[in-house]
DNA sequence: TACGCCGCGGAACCCGCTTTCCCTGAACGC
DNA sequence: GCGTTCAGGGAAAGCGGGTTCCGCGGCGTA
């Protein structure tokens, strides 16, 4: 129980605290070898462990870094934050990590909980879902941080001018339609997720738009909005099946739904992709276990992380950042017809 | 950039430092109610936010928890990780996410940057790998924690006489293995982890020694060691459908394996399950996605997370704790034969 | 009226560490 | 041989808050 500290080891190697400071953690100024010798060897001999906190307190900086997810069982933040971790850890920075939920004040208080704490950079991965207050009360919150000295980096659409890893979903969503398309699919329908949700609703309007200008606009009742899980999925796909004229292929936005409305068209007695083809987005790792594994768009998810986190790291905030594109990968889910 | 500290907040109220603390956060001290109104006024104006490290050293604890997990990006792992952020959120905690990609060393260290960030609690998720030296070093890591009043919880196996969350793996294997005698199958076969992978080895001894009970031992050319990864039940599949005699089921001591074992069937262009049977572990929401669905031992995760997080948060640490059990779920990759 | 107690502000110290600033002694240059 | 850098040790001042302890005024009780 007994916490030893920095002043118990300079006084077993006989120097001063600052000495055994300048030691223990190679300060700019030197000790000289004998001395530093001494004090490492005491340190080891008591078992001394620097405390994080009062170095960030007395440093004024700390060496945490706070990721935002919706929810970290989900595997697509699960992965992103598979790349976060990785690279936070290549920094030397330790990430805390914290789940809204989907829930635009519970995000706010977070932003507020890791500035408390002194994080030295926030990474918001996940769209909000919030209304345009919502949005205000973050961007408060976050510029209020920034105010402070931390950094901030957001995937997806942009808020305020925060730092934004833009992620091309609409070119993604097109070239996804577009393919479908030159496979021979004519009659499409939409699993789309919330309209609140920005991503979700940028994928849908471009696939639309998209369509619309090849001549095969989706009308609205092929459009069934619902939650972004399986279990929307599956209402989108009891949904749509049960319309007057079968859709040739579901497009849900997220993988997680696809696998829903998978489950969905199994449920409808039908079968997948024979009576209707689906396709997902994101491409987490289910979307090619199951059967029929599924079409998809290709995020890289892990470098989003990745490239997220130095996003955070750069000090003023890079701005004319490549956007992440998504790349359409065909599967059996879509058949040529 | 301006920090604004609660001197200057104290300052601004015209009182004493000790009464501007006492009225931000409620101290057994109480304040007389105009100072206090006064005193948060003047907070809220300036913009305060109390600085987590500051107070951490002044109270000598701080509010985090360490969580580590081997991947993050493995469901099993982020499903255990969604339950201690679940309950880590309701105690006030944050938690700190590390990942130590399977290696024992990197453990080690963890533990001991945890250490320094003066987590109040560590939670060990995710069994052991190394050797009895790696184990060693980490309980050395895990007492020197716990001796300046750290708390610990693991899960699985235990290590020392630290807390730890048991997890009866032999009994539902064990279940498993007879479920499926039950249902016709005679001739097993097991996808297993590597030998030092210990919670791996305790379900394939149990599967073994279950089926050895009734009468029907598997030899060891029916037992394929390899990664705990869909390449690796690929790779397990492949190897065991080259056998002379061919397996009626492949037993895959994770669901992850099990999808990699589904893969290699087809690959061997076999069906499953009416060549071949499989069953999984542990009932991670892909079990379930797959087709065919996987029979497989559906292990509480979001729960273990939570109960993980409780157990670490008993000072004294509870001993008597009702082990973990799994449940045998029957789904279409084993029908009765 | 006098004494004691209680409620409550405030000065000061402490948490553990970094860092400035001062000071000493040795190496160096002319 | 003496002045001058300069390396490097040490005292002490913070970093931002919590908390102890002292002291003051008001109240209740003989």
């Amino acid at each position: 129980m007994a916490r030893v500290t920095l002043a118990d080891v300079a006084h077993a190697a006989g120097v001063s605290q600052a000495t055994a400071s300048r030691a223990v953690n190679g300060s700019n100024r030197t000790v000289r070898p004998d001395l530093r010798e001494r004090v490492l060897a005491a340190a080891s001999a008591l078992g001394y462990t620097p405390d994080a906190n009062a170095q960030a307190m007395a440093r004024g900086r700390t060496t945490s870094l706070g990721l935002v997810v919706h929810d970290i069982a989900d595997p697509f933040f699960s992965t992103i934050a598979a790349g976060v971790s990785q690279a936070a850890e290549e920094a030397g920075l330790i990430v805390s990590l914290t789940e809204t939920q989907g829930d635009p004040r519970r995000e706010v208080e977070i932003v507020s909980l890791l500035d408390r704490q002194r994080a030295m950079a926030i990474v918001l991965a996940g769209t909000r879902l919030g209304d345009d207050a919502d949005d205000a009360a973050l961007l408060a919150a976050l510029e209020a941080y920034r105010g402070r000295g931390g950094q901030v980096a957001l995937v997806g659409q942009r808020l305020g001018d925060l730092p934004v890893l833009a992620v091309d979903h609409r070119g993604g969503a097109a070239e996804l339609a577009g393919a479908l398309v030159d496979l021979g699919y004519r009659r499409f329908a939409i699993a789309a997720g919330r309209p609140r949700h920005r991503t979700a609703a940028a994928r849908v309007a471009a696939i639309r738009s998209e369509l619309a200008a090849r001549g095969l606009p989706v009308p609205d009742d092929r459009v069934v909005h619902t939650d972004l899980t399986r279990t929307g999925g599956r209402a989108a796909a009891a949904a749509l099946l049960a319309l007057a004229e079968r859709p040739e292929v579901i497009m849900a936005v997220t993988d997680l739904m696809a696998v829903g409305v998978l489950g969905g068209i199994r449920d409808a007695g039908l079968r997948a992709p024979e009576d209707v083809a689906v396709t997902g987005f994101d491409d987490i790792e289910i979307a090619s276990d199951v059967t029929p594994a599924l079409t998809t768009v290709r995020l890289p998810l892990r470098e989003i992380g990745q490239r997220l986190t130095a996003l955070a790291l750069i000090p003023g905030g890079a701005d004319a950042l490549e956007p992440v594109r998504g790349e359409v990968v065909v599967r059996e889910s879509t058949p040529a017809r």
